[in-house]
DNA sequence: TAATTATATGACCATACAGTTATATGTCAA
DNA sequence: TTGACATATAACTGTATGGTCATATAATTA
């Protein structure tokens, strides 16, 4: 409808989802994630190598990542490949940087 | 520089200021104070009334905003009143929400 | 089958933080 | 000055969650 999120009363479920996909970003180490697949379907190693954090750690931020719909996993052989679903979060990130930047 | 926020390397501490920026917009409260404030100056006693959230709550809220630069702080009397710092939030919130309608 | 590699997950800890209650601070009017 | 109103803040509680370690599951190879 309209393109003003706010000029009419948003469901207070809506506002939950929208703070939810926000508090996905919100993390400094699930955006080095996502530097690491945004370029490109990527496996789990790989970000890990691209991170430098551990294993553990970054199979569960992927898992929120893919559960939250910012990602899409993709299981070839023994390797998991992520991907962006779409190039939204990007946008947003360039963004803000572009405001911090300022 | 590069519209890609991504297609180069981007600072941690720039990834941290931009994880932060969207931490802040990652609470259905803080999203709801917003909803009030971003149709111009509106004062605490407002926002507790439009979001039905307790005066203290709302304060916190309120402060944490204006320390990230979301909002400015206005004080005229005994009043306090709160805007957007600039438009930037609101258009995220729609390029979310847009995605989410989908 | 056994060993190796890749990924996921459960248990645990420490910290961060939203919400509440009570109180402090500041401003105005009578 | 006293009282009423507006806002901020300190103390506290409960809960959520990021990181780690160990282990489980799954796929590949020898």
């Amino acid at each position: 409808m309209s393109k003003e999120i706010f000029s009419g009363t948003v469901a207070a479920r809506d506002l939950e989802q929208i703070a939810a996909r926000f508090k996905l970003l919100g993390e400094p180490m699930r955006l080095r994630i996502l530097q690491a697949v945004c370029k490109g379907p990527r496996s789990v190693n790989g970000i890990v190598a691209a991170t430098g954090s551990t294993q553990a750690n970054v199979s569960k931020h992927l898992a929120l990542l893919a559960a939250g719909g910012v990602l899409t996993r993709k299981k070839e052989g023994q390797c998991v490949y992520y991907s962006m679903k779409n190039q939204l979060v990007v946008k947003l990130c360039e963004l803000v940087r572009a405001q911090l930047v300022r």
